[in-house]
Parts: structure tokens; C-alpha cells; sequence
DNA sequence: TTGTAGGCGTTATCAT
DNA sequence: ATGATAACGCCTACAA
């Protein structure tokens, strides 16, 4: 193994001290031009790279930062983390993304894990289980800021970005009425969780406001996966007076959804409009196209790390936690529209 | 901020030294089955955690490893990755994902970061740019384990957990002729990586050893992309005698290919065969399922996770290679067979 | 079996 | 402007 070399060697040849090197590297104002140029020059002939780790150890900070996420193969989440990078990587910060699968084990492992890599702040997005408070209690002790993206959980002195979903959702259903729909189901998620409760509840009112009847009936709750969505269609499918429309808080149990209507000899939009959530790629690209609604989650990305930034370099005490609601856009595909054709 | 609890701390309410803590909490055999018991319950209550940075200081490993991926929101990437998480968790160590987009810049500038948060090993999927070589005799020179896994390159010394790309594109070739195809069409990609080569030359043999005609006009080279396997699609559907079938090296083209053939009125699979390849999901659900080979991520991840523990394990200067080769499945659906419908 | 002491590479606080 | 020195928290010869 070569040796590597450190501030002592370069402070060795250039007969001076391993302090003033590190001065020379660090910009400190209190050096002579010439001697910060000469020592920037002499580590870079001799290869010099920083040892990250002692730099850690002495000053606290690891410049990781924590990614936690249920999982990383989706678009949304991967888009999330890719704005996150984009903000992170010229501040010098590295990110280390984990993922949860839903599992509260996970999310509490990755947690601990984090921290014990000295991560200098965590952004997450929670799982489904119910992972208990008292974690999260943890990271503030440690004054390790913590940022909710997407899918938060209410906490003093917590900051989160999410979007809008009452809104987003608002709008789905009332493009479905204004195409003529008239009971309009919803496949619904683990409303402990915030975005799926506000994504009922914006459902429940633009019907409530549209003078249609609202019927519990025709909300089933189920998880994000394909054969979830088939399996539920199947169940409204068989009410007596079966929907005319399926609004769904995931596009992944929108595509089960439409899997199974087709299979039942049903057209798409003309005898059910079905109207996903996220804008997953696969939306797009699907032969029968599905509206969804775009949560930008880029932006949604690169909003979180700054607020994380801002967070670590205040030094205050008394932080004022940001809450910060961005606008999702609805896309009107084939699946809902009977003018797109 | 709450005072971080040391092995000195733990010590001096011992009235022990803070080496014989460290012994006890590293289970040294060195120590009285006393002291380590009672040092460890003392931590415990003392709500000890051990700082790893200090720790990877010490003993230069940072219990960090690197994966480098084009992209994770790609389930064949994101599945591997879960591989290695499944391998290298229990044994106390953290995966940091970085990707690269395929674009060299990011992909050096991923290595060199790594490097700088001293991780133990790198596992990498090469991106279709050229990235020097330079990059990677540098982590050699640093006896930085690195493993490529799927996208390799070769490089003397450096392990590798690939799939048989020329085998199970032959098997799809193979496929498509007993299925009647005569005139079978290969969307390729960057030859200058390995798997997209040998995946050209297994369909090139396959076709050979059946006593067709290879028709290099039927290959052309595009990118991974939905948009680009609709643009190749139809210059393929406008030749003079068009193929009567497409075996891509790619599940998006394979699908943008799907979306020409239809947009043209032909039917699949009774006009036009299309084979895929990475069994992605959504070649699954898709309406008209298409026929993929599958690689098995999953397994891959675990086996180049084992890989690095060996290396990063073993003392002998001297290093031994692997070059593993897992087998593909090819998995037949209905965007090839006449026979399932 | 336990303690002592030195070092991993850096930065920060003195003093010069 | 620069040098000397201590400290960050841990590990590990070596000595006792």
C-alpha cells in the first residue's frame, strides 16, 4: 500500500507546519499569499488528498447526509433524490440513500445506521408502518436536523416539503365530473398517513362541492402495487351499481385497475375514466395513456436539501421549522378524456 | 447539545482505563468475562454508541462501500442494489448509491468522491461513456476493492458478476425463429460495453446456426430509451422488406418499438415479434405482456456483495480475480407466442 | 488481566 | 504570518 501522503509531508518539505499547511488548504485568512500558493501547489505535485474522516472527526461533521425512502424504483422517488443531489453535490455533501420497503424495522435500522455514520442531517420520507415517535426524538437530541419530503408526520420543530394533494386530488375529480362521471370511486392507501388522508378528503370534497353524492361505498383502501389495484377493481366492479370512474392515489394500482376493467370487456374512458397519482413514467408510455397528477418531484428534491442546508448552518437555537406546500399539476391522458383520442 | 457519551466517560465511572473499555465493548479475548460483562451493561445504561468515524480514523476502514449505477430508477439497477444491501447489512456496513446518468464526468467525479468518504470497495456498473482508465488504477493503487457488476470492463486484476448476455440473447433469437420468424431485427446498443456486444453476437449466432440469412441491415444501435425504440421502429417498418420480428437489447426500446408497430395498424405478435431484454416490471403488466429475458438483479447484488467481502477480507497480496457468470431465463409472453394469448 | 502511551490526520488555540 | 501543542475518540503495542 503506497503511502498516503498527509499535511506532515508537505509540511516537511516545505519546512514549515503541518497548522500552517492546513491553513494554506483551508483558505484561512490569517496566511501570506505566497505561502497559501506555494503549499496549494506542493500538495497538488505530491498528491495530496484530504483525509476526510480525521476532517470529520475533528469538526464534527461527516458531510453525508441521509436519504431514507420506502423504496427507490420508482420514478418519484428516484426524481426526489436526484434533486436532492443536484442541490447536495456542489455544497460538497454526499448522499446516502436507504430504503425502507414499508418495513418499520427498516425504517428504524436505517435510522440508527445513519446516525451512526455520522450523517449531518437525515431527509426522509415515512413508511406506511407506524415507526414510533421516539426515534425521531433521538435525531433532535442530537440536534441532527431532520426533513419530512412527500410523505411527513406531524412534529413540532420538524421541517417538511410535500406538495398539495387535497388540491391535486381536488382537481383529478373534478376533471372526472366535468367529463360527465358520476360515481367516481377512490382507491384509497393508509390514511395515517397525511397524503393519502388529504388525498380522500380533496376527493370527498369536489364531489361534496359538485352537488354529487358521496357514497363511503366506493372508497377501498389498498396498497401501492398493480395486483392490489387489480384485485380491488374487481370488487367495485361487482357492486350492483358499479362505478364510472376510478380515482386513484397511485398510478401503480391505477394500471391493476385498468388491467382488470379491460380484462372484464370494459372501455377506457367510455365506460369507466380512471385517473392515477404521481406521473409515473409508465403513465405516459402505456398504449391506453393515464391521467395523473405530477408532483414535481425534483423540484420537491432540491427544495428539501435547502432547507436542510439552511438548517445546518444556522446557528441559532430557536429554529423555525418550514413547511413548504408545492402546487402538483394535473396531465390529462387518454384514460380520462373522451376529446383526447 | 447533549454531551457525547466516550469510553472515557464509561472509564472514569468505572474508575477503569478507557483501553480496557475498548477491549471489553470489542470483545477482546484479553479481558475478564467480569469486567466485560460489567463494561457492557455500563455502556448500555450509559447509552454508549461508538463513534465510527473515530473508529475508521483508527483502523482505516469506514464500514462504507460505494455503488455506482447509470440510474436507479430502473428496476434491473434497483434490484441489484437490494441484492447487496441484503449481503452487506448484516456485516455492519453502509451502501452509498451514487449514479451517473451515463455521463462520464459524473462518473469519475462519483469515484473520486467515494474515494474521498473512504469507502472500503466500490461495486460499479459501468456507464456507456469512456471513462478513462486512470480513474480505476487509482483505486488499485489504493487497494480499493472494486467490482463491476452487469456493465463491466476489462481490466486485469478487477472482479466481475455478469449474466451470460450472449446466452440468453441467443436463447431469445432462438426463441423467435421457432416461433416462424425468418426476418428478426436486433435494436443494439453501445458495442463498446461487453453486454451489449455479446448480446449482439448471440443473436448474430443464433440466426447463423438456424441457416437464416444475417441481414446486417436489421441491426441498428440506439439507446436505452422509450422515444428512441419508436424512432428506430420505424425506420425498421419503412425498409423494402420489413422484419418480421425485434429482438432489443433493451425493455424501453422494446416497448417505444411495441408503440410504432400498433401506431401502424400491425398486430403483435401475429405480424411482428418483439423480445425484450431485463424482464423491468412493466413488460409484465403491460396490456400486451412482452416476452423479456430475465437476469436475476437480485442474485447478481448478492454475488458481487459476496465478492468484495472476500476481497476486502482477505490479506494475500496477490489477488484472484472472479469472473462470475450467472445464466439468464429467458421468460416468454405474449408479444412473441402465438400461442398464449 | 489491566494500564500506559502513542498515534490515526486534522483543526483550533495559544503563543511567538 | 507562523509555530507549538492539544484535542477529536478510538485502538493497540508494550509494559506491568
Amino acid at each position: 500500500m503506497k503511502k498516503k501522503i498527509t499535511i506532515y509531508d508537505i509540511a516537511e518539505k516545505l519546512e514549515l507546519t503541518a497548522a500552517t499547511v492546513s491553513r494554506a488548504l483551508n483558505n484561512n485568512p490569517k496566511i501570506s499569499e505566497k505561502t497559501r500558493k506555494l503549499v496549494q501547489e506542493t500538495a497538488i505535485e505530491m498528491n495530496y488528498e484530504q483525509n476526510t474522516l480525521a476532517r470529520a472527526l475533528k469538526s464534527g461533521k461527516s458531510f453525508n447526509v441521509g436519504v431514507i425512502v420506502p423504496r427507490m424504483d420508482s420514478n418519484f422517488f428516484a426524481s426526489v433524490i436526484r434533486g436532492i443531489e443536484e442541490e447536495l453535490y456542489p455544497k460538497g455533501y454526499h448522499v446516502i440513500v436507504c430504503q425502507t420497503h414499508d418495513q418499520e424495522n427498516l425504517e428504524t435500522g436505517n435510522i440508527v445506521s445513519l446516525l451512526n455514520a455520522q450523517v449531518d442531517g437525515i431527509l426522509m420520507s415515512i413508511s406506511n408502518s407506524k415507526t414510533k415517535n421516539k426515534v425521531f426524538n433521538k435525531l433532535s437530541e442530537k440536534r441532527v436536523p431532520l426533513i419530512f419530503f412527500d410523505r411527513k408526520r406531524d412534529i413540532p420543530d420538524v421541517s417538511s416539503v410535500t406538495i398539495d394533494d387535497f388540491n391535486g386530488s381536488y382537481q383529478a375529480t373534478k376533471h372526472l365530473i366535468e367529463q360527465g362521471c358520476k360515481r367516481i370511486a377512490h382507491l384509497s392507501n393508509d390514511r395515517s398517513l397525511e397524503i393519502f388522508k388529504n388525498r380522500y378528503l380533496g376527493y370527498k370534497q369536489a364531489i361534496i362541492d359538485s352537488g354529487l353524492e358521496f357514497d363511503e361505498n366506493l372508497v377501498v383502501e389498498t396498497i401501492s402495487k398493480v395486483d392490489e389495484g387489480r384485485r380491488v377493481a374487481k370488487q367495485l366492479l361487482n357492486m350492483e351499481t358499479p362505478p364510472d370512474a376510478i380515482f386513484s392515489s397511485s398510478d401503480f394500482t391505477a394500471l391493476g385497475a385498468i388491467q382488470e376493467i379491460k380484462e372484464q370487456g370494459l372501455a377506457i374512458p367510455e365506460d369507466i375514466s380512471v385517473v392515477g397519482f404521481s406521473n409515473e413514467p409508465f403513465t405516459r408510455f402505456m398504449e391506453l395513456s393515464i391521467t395523473s397528477v405530477d408532483q414535481s418531484p425534483i423540484e420537491m428534491g432540491r427544495r428539501a436539501a435547502k432547507v436542510f442546508l439552511q438548517e445546518v448552518n444556522s446557528k441559532s437555537k430557536t429554529k423555525q421549522p418550514q413547511r413548504i406546500i408545492l402546487q402538483p399539476e394535473l396531465i390529462i391522458r387518454k384514460s380520462s378524456s373522451k376529446r383526447i383520442k
